[in-house]
DNA sequence: GCCAACGTTGGC
DNA sequence: GCCAACGTTGGC
């Protein structure tokens, strides 16, 4: 079992977003940084979990647990030309771009906002608060996911 | 293969 | 809206 962060800017898709699809899922399309999907693709296992954060907002912060749904399989919003995240480079023969469904699991109680994880010295070795972070999908240690659940 | 220019991310 | 950090592109 892996865990994993999931970026998202709640103005394009928030976990009440999430939580209204049918069956609580949805695709994680949109990616187009390589390390992040060599992480969706090689790594993640169904069943796998991962924190919901919502970044690019008032308060940036985790929200909620998911689950992974799905393996890794083609982006097709790649080939869709009038998709905001179109590339022309991806081929459906050969897409360059993947993604994985995620489940709803639940909402935190509360916002475990990034100013906080900043603040707790246990969690300084996470990849989250570590300076000019920028990948939308990462790993989490299971020791970082146990300290914020048990502070949440 | 180097690296400057450029675009994007995302906290603040 | 600013800007630092980072990834990608493309000329050479």
């Amino acid at each position: 079992m892996n865990y994993w962060l999931f970026k998202t800017e709640p103005m394009e898709f928030s976990i009440d977003d999430l939580a209204k699809k049918p069956a609580k899922t949805e695709h994680w399309d949109g990616v187009r940084n390589y390390q992040a999907r060599n992480f969706m693709r090689d790594e993640m296992k169904v069943g796998d979990k991962a924190f919901f954060y919502h970044s690019n907002c008032e308060e940036p912060g985790i929200v909620g647990i998911v689950t992974v749904a799905s393996k890794a399989y083609p982006d097709h919003t790649a080939f869709d030309k009038k998709d905001k995240h179109f590339d022309p480079k991806s081929d459906p023969d050969k897409p360059r771009w993947m993604m994985v469904d995620v489940k709803m699991a639940r909402k935190l109680k509360r916002t475990i906002s990034l100013k906080e994880l900043k603040e707790r010295s246990a969690l300084t070795g996470m990849r989250l608060v570590q300076r000019g972070n920028r990948l939308s999908v990462m790993p989490v240690e299971k020791k970082h996911w146990d300290i914020i659940l048990k502070i949440e």
